[in-house]
DNA sequence: TTGCGCACTGTGAACGTTCACAGAAACTCG
DNA sequence: CGAGTTTCTGTGAACGTTCACAGTGCGCAA
C-alpha cells in the first residue's frame, strides 16, 4: 500500500532505502538494463509498490533529452479544422496509439502568428520528441520554422509543396476514379464536381482523380469550388445547377459539402438520385445523416493515423529516415447514387 | 539572428557569458524580479535573443514543481466520446484559453483499466499541475484515485455522486423545460421524449426538465432511452410509435439520436413537423444538416470550456476552493418543430 | 566620518534522474 | 590455482534551472 503520511512524493532514493540497494541498480531495475540480479530486481519492485514511487520525468528528460511527449499541431485556424469530423478520429487514435507506447500527446494550435511563436518556442525548448503535423497548408510559415528545428515530424496527409516530409494519407486521387467512374457507370452524362480548396492535397487530388476518368468531358464549366464547409458546398451546388442545365451527378469532395449541396438540391425542387446523383467524400458520420444517405468515398483514417504514429515513433528512434504511406479507399453505396 | 552552429540548445549559462552577468540575474529578468537594473535587463534581454534562448522546463520544473502543463482526461470509452460534437468545441475552446496563459495540454484517454493505470501513474509523476475532466460517469473508480491525488481539478458538466468536485456545465435542466414548453405552447398534446444514459448528468436532468412541465402527464410510456448514439435514437422512436398511438411530439435529448428519430419518422411515412414534432439537444452541427432542420437547444458550450479553465486555473493558482457554474440554455427554432 | 539601509549581484546547493566508471564478486578455462 | 571474463553493484558527476543567502557598492542621515 502507498504510504500516504509523507506529503513529498517519493523519490528513487526512497525505493532505493526501501529495497536496500543502490540509486543506480533501482534505476537500472526500473529501466530493464539486463544486468540486475533477480534478487535486487525483486527487491526493487517491491519496494516500488511499497512506496508508490512513480519515476519524475522532468528529471529524466533533463539528463535523456528525451521527453516522452510528442506534439500534435493543428496548423489550419482552429474553427475550421475542429469542425472536420475526421479530426476526431485521427486524434482518437493517435492518442491511443501514443498512449501505448506511453508516449503524452500535447495538443497546440498555430492559427495565428502568436500561436506560432508559441508553437516554436514550446518546441525549441525541446519538450517534445517529435512532431504530429495536421492539415498544413502550403506555404504555411510553420513548416519551414519546423525544418530549422530538425525535430522528427510526420504530417497526416501531404503537404504540398513539401514533399520532403514524410506523410501518410488517404489515396484522394484513386478514390476519386473510384467514385465518378461510379458515377460513369450509373449512366451519368453529365457529371459535375465540387472541389476542397486547391491549396489542400484533398482538394487538389480529389479533382485530379475526377478529371483522370473524364478527360476532356471535365469542362472548367463542370467544376465548382468549395471550402469543405456545408454552406460551401451548398454555393457551389446552385452555382453548378445554374451553369450546367441537364446535370445529372455531381461528385462532392467532402461529406460535408454533399449534405449543403443535397439542401441545394432539395430546395431547387430536384430529387437524389432520380435526378441527380450525389457522391461523397471521407464517409464520415454525417454521411450516414442525411437523406437520402450518402454515397461516398470511405478514407481509412484509422490506419491513416496509426501509420502517421508509426512513422514519427520510429523517426523519434533514431530512423534515419521512413518513406511516405499512401492507404487504399474504398466506395460505399448508399441511397444518394 | 539566434546561433545555429552550436548543435546544443543554449543554456542559462549562455546568455549569461553573453549578457555578461551572472546565471542568478538572468534567471531574475527572465522571471520578472524587481530587483534587476535596467541595464542588466537589456543586456539579457539582448543576450536572449542572439542565442536564441529558450527556457528549459523541465530543469524549471524540477526546481519549481510547476509543470506548466494540464491534462485533459476522457474518462469514457472513448469512441463515443469522440463521436460526441460537444467534444470538439471543449477541445477547441480548452486549448486556446489554456495557451492564452501558456499553459500546454496533454490529451489523456481512461477508457479501461490499463488507460486509467496510466492516467494516475502520469499525475502520481507530477507531471500535471491540474486535471480537466470530461464527461465522468457515476461511479467512475478514476474519480477516486483523483481524489487521492488531491490535484486541482474540475469538470465540463457536473458528475453524479460527487458533486463537491467543482464544474461548468450548461443548465440541461432548464433548456429541457424551454424545449417542452414549447412543444406545450405549439399546441402537442402527447409529448413523448427519448433520453440520454441516465447515469449522465444530460439524460438525468433533461427528463426531470421535462417532467417538470408535463408534470403527471409525463407518464413511463411516453418515456423511451436513448445513448446518445444516432442508432440509439431510431431505436427509441420506434420503441415510441409502437407504444404511443397518436404522439404528435417527441424531446430528444441529443442532436444525434434526434437524427435517428427523423430517420424513424420517415420510414413510417410520418411527416415532421406536421404529424409530429421534433426537438433535439446541443445545437451541434448535424442540427443544421438534417431535413428539417432540427428545432433544438443550444448549450453555450463555448462558455462551458471558458468556465471550466479559468475555475481550475484559480485552484492552480492556489485559490482554496471555486463555485460551480451553471450556464443557461437558449431555445433555437428551426423546421422541426 | 561612520553606519545603515537599499538596490542589485553572484554563488552554492538543491531538484530527481541517468550515465560512465570503477570495483567486487562469481564463474570459466587453461 | 591464477588469470580473465562476466555479472552485478555503488558512487560521483551532470542535466538546466531556481532559491536562499551572502555579499558589494552606493547614497544618505546622523
Amino acid at each position: 500500500m502507498p504510504v500516504t503520511n509523507s506529503r513529498r512524493r517519493p523519490t528513487i532514493h526512497d525505493v532505493a532505502r526501501a529495497s536496500g540497494v543502490s540509486r543506480g541498480t533501482v534505476s537500472r531495475a526500473l529501466n530493464g538494463d539486463p544486468y540486475v540480479s533477480t534478487a535486487a530486481a525483486a527487491a526493487v519492485k517491491r519496494a516500488v509498490a511499497e512506496t508508490g514511487y512513480v519515476v519524475n520525468r522532468n528529471a529524466r528528460s533533463l539528463v535523456t533529452q528525451r521527453t516522452g511527449t510528442v506534439v500534435m499541431v493543428l496548423s489550419e485556424p482552429q474553427e475550421k479544422l475542429f469542425e472536420d469530423p475526421n479530426f476526431s478520429v485521427l486524434l482518437r487514435v493517435a492518442t491511443r496509439r501514443l498512449a501505448q507506447r506511453d508516449v503524452a500527446l500535447v495538443m497546440m494550435v498555430a492559427g495565428d502568428d502568436g500561436d506560432r511563436e508559441r508553437v516554436v518556442r514550446y518546441l525549441r525548448g525541446g519538450h517534445a520528441d517529435g512532431v504530429l503535423l495536421l492539415s498544413a497548408h502550403a506555404g504555411d510559415p510553420l513548416l519551414e520554422e519546423l525544418e530549422s528545428l530538425a525535430l522528427p515530424a510526420v504530417a497526416c496527409g501531404a503537404v504540398l509543396g513539401r514533399e520532403g516530409l514524410p506523410y501518410a494519407a488517404a489515396d484522394d486521387r484513386e478514390g476519386a476514379r473510384q467514385m465518378t467512374r461510379y458515377l460513369v457507370d450509373l449512366g451519368r452524362r453529365k457529371i459535375g464536381t465540387i472541389t476542397g480548396p486547391l491549396d489542400t492535397p484533398g482538394g487538389l487530388n480529389r479533382l485530379e482523380g475526377y478529371c483522370d476518368v473524364l478527360g476532356r468531358k471535365a469542362t472548367k464549366k463542370l467544376i465548382a469550388h468549395g471550402d469543405y464547409t456545408r454552406h460551401g458546398g451548398e454555393a457551389a451546388m446552385h452555382e453548378l445547377l445554374d451553369r450546367v442545365p441537364g446535370l445529372d451527378a455531381v461528385f462532392v469532395g467532402s461529406d460535408l459539402m454533399a449534405a449543403g449541396a443535397l439542401a441545394a438540391l432539395r430546395e431547387r425542387g430536384l430529387r437524389v438520385p432520380d435526378d441527380v446523383a450525389v457522391g461523397g467524400f471521407d464517409d464520415s458520420a454525417v454521411a450516414g445523416s442525411t437523406h437520402p444517405r450518402l454515397t461516398t468515398v470511405r478514407q481509412p483514417l484509422e490506419q491513416v493515423a496509426t501509420e502517421t504514429v508509426r512513422m514519427l515513433l520510429e523517426l523519434i528512434d533514431g530512423a534515419e529516415q521512413v518513406d511516405s504511406v499512401v492507404l487504399p479507399t474504398e466506395l460505399v453505396p448508399r441511397e444518394s447514387a
